[in-house]
DNA sequence: CTGGATCCAAATAGATACTG
DNA sequence: CAGTATCTATTTGGATCCAG
């Protein structure tokens, strides 16, 4: 299969782009969590959502998925290598956002405030 | 108006994530265009897209928008300091991209490829 | 030349219920 | 516990035509 002529900054955005996507990198920044941790620490998102932002980055290489065939099921999300890569990018685009906000008179406060 | 608790990487993606936009902000870095001379860059995008991506852009505070009253009509469009800051932040992200296509021996090839 | 207006298709996201 | 399945609601993007 042949992939040519893609810009590089959409395919960035592709990957990284989607609902929760952000979020679930940073949370899982230095951490391992599990699929329940996850979805307490993003309230909002459905397991449905969760589950497909997951598997999606999972598939692009970013994040690392671990089964334990236990019962209860158990299982482990991490960072890959490359999903590592990206937090610095992540860094960068929150001071870009909170000099934003700042400027607009707009108090930022979420779980990625905190710098990593 | 309060726009507290706002997340700040979910903010920029939001001013920054649109269909074409960072392809705009590229094209515009350290230049004045058009909206016909940006209408041939964007070939893919139609005039109503164009025109949307621009006025959000536009009221975020990242491009600047000058009306020529003349017949026929002229506007130019050219990039504000503010939308000057995020250029730095997409050429990362373009480093990125391009490593993660090489990565997969996908070949890049766009009108961002190019460094700034 | 620089769009606006309208209509429609497709992709995305949420609510809810259910299961190994 | 960690998801699936199904059904809707919403958002987004494209096609086409029109106008100052």
């Amino acid at each position: 299969m042949n992939h040519d002529y893609i810009c590089p900054v959409e395919a960035t955005l592709e990957i990284v782009g989607g609902k929760y996507k952000p979020l679930i990198l940073w949370h899982l920044s230095g951490k391992t969590l599990r699929f329940g941790q996850l979805q307490k620490l993003l309230s909002s998102a459905t397991p449905k959502m969760l589950t497909k932002q997951l598997r999606e980055l999972e598939n692009d290489g970013l994040i690392a998925r671990k089964v334990y065939p236990v019962v209860p099921p158990k299982v482990e999300y991490s960072l890959t290598p490359l999903g590592t890569s990206f937090i610095p990018i992540l860094s960068s685009i929150c001071d870009w956002g909170n000099n934003y906000l700042k400027a607009n008179n707009i108090c930022p406060n979420c779980s990625m405030t905190e710098q990593k």
